[in-house]
DNA sequence: GTCTATAGACGGATAGAC
DNA sequence: GTCTATCCGTCTATAGAC
């Protein structure tokens, strides 16, 4: 009971801090010190830094499940799901200007430290990816949805690598309508492509 | 002669091992060994860390500089300078896929830690942006043209760390064309664009 | 009395600075 | 070459629950 509070509130640090300090950089006495307990106390939870990331990104895995799941629900078209995945940019604006993706920014930073947790890292892209590109394939991108998915995502890091170093938040604003036009021409050209799919499918009965 | 040799060793390679490494993860023994000086000479040459970071990053705005110097001086055209710049994702591929964008990495590091460096890390950034807005300029696109530099540096960004996430080298391949095929869209904007402007000056003479 | 959560101290190792 | 700070990992001690 006590024990689950505990580690929960452990993870739930090491995940904030882990965003904004760098998970290198990042002591266990800066955990123990957000969470208020102590070094000793800390160990009988995890054994090694290791483990933290690991509940970290394990809890990471679940919030982007738990989120993509809840705008499967609330979104009416694939059109409006992927809107969705597109304002987060501007719903996590203040954080992303001051301390980048947590999902780019981890897996870099998990890569330069040629760090064995990397492709659980990465398992968060793949679940933005596969998700995105279940979309794009509801939309009738047909083949060009994985395509699709991985520019996206590519976009979103790009507008979050460069607000969070210039700090701009016009420059997000501006990024963000661009890309929802960019949804609205492939829309556009999936109904075309379902249209003539649809002449091809029926002209030889 | 001796001292600038081997400050310039250090430099370079310090400017390396940030880069495979990070910054904050790298130690001074790292450095010395990869010179194979004693961490005594060391202390001869810099005083502190941050001393080094300082010299990694005039190094790199000193190198970016001859590299964009480069390609104005061999590109006919702003299309063929700006074309110049999509092709660093090509050309330095392999680097990209093990350790992401050396700029962006190190911007979103200093970030994270704070670092006093950071505007200067940002600089590397302002030097493309005001090539590349440059370019969209000669190429006419008029005010668009900041957002134009704004949206390619991202776009490379995102591609970088999506490349650097998943070691897919046919991901930045697609990108890349797909990029060349917006600055030819741009291209053919700016000229009709032009072309609507030479009607509206020469009407009213 | 045992098990578990918590706290705090000790030692080795390493990094940065002089 | 040395000094100091810090961090990691382990060890022991205490308090309370069952």
């Amino acid at each position: 009971m006590a024990e689950a509070s505990t580690r929960g509130h452990i993870v739930e640090a090491a995940d904030r801090i882990f965003y904004e300090n760098g998970f290198d950089h990042t002591s266990f006495a800066d955990i123990a010190a957000a969470v208020k307990i102590s070094r000793g106390n800390f160990y009988h939870h995890f054994k090694t830094k290791d483990d933290i990331l690991d509940a970290v990104i394990e809890r990471r895995i679940a919030a982007t499940r738990a989120m993509l799941d809840g705008w499967e629900i609330a979104g009416e078209t694939p059109e409006a799901r992927i809107a969705s995945f597109i304002e987060i940019l501007h719903a996590n604006c203040e954080k992303i200007q001051k301390f980048g993706c947590p999902v780019g920014t981890l897996a870099a930073e998990l890569a330069k430290l040629d760090h064995r947790a990397l492709p659980s890292a990465v398992a968060l892209f793949t679940l933005f990816r596969e998700w995105l590109r279940r979309q794009f394939a509801q939309l009738g991108c047909g083949p060009s949805s994985d395509q699709y998915a991985l520019r996206l995502l590519a976009r979103s890091q790009g507008i979050a690598t460069l607000a969070n170093a210039f700090r701009d938040r016009a420059f997000i604003d501006a990024e963000v309508a661009e890309i929802h036009d960019w949804l609205g021409a492939r829309v556009k050209e999936a109904k075309s492509r379902m249209a003539a799919l649809g002449v091809r499918q029926r002209r030889p009965k």
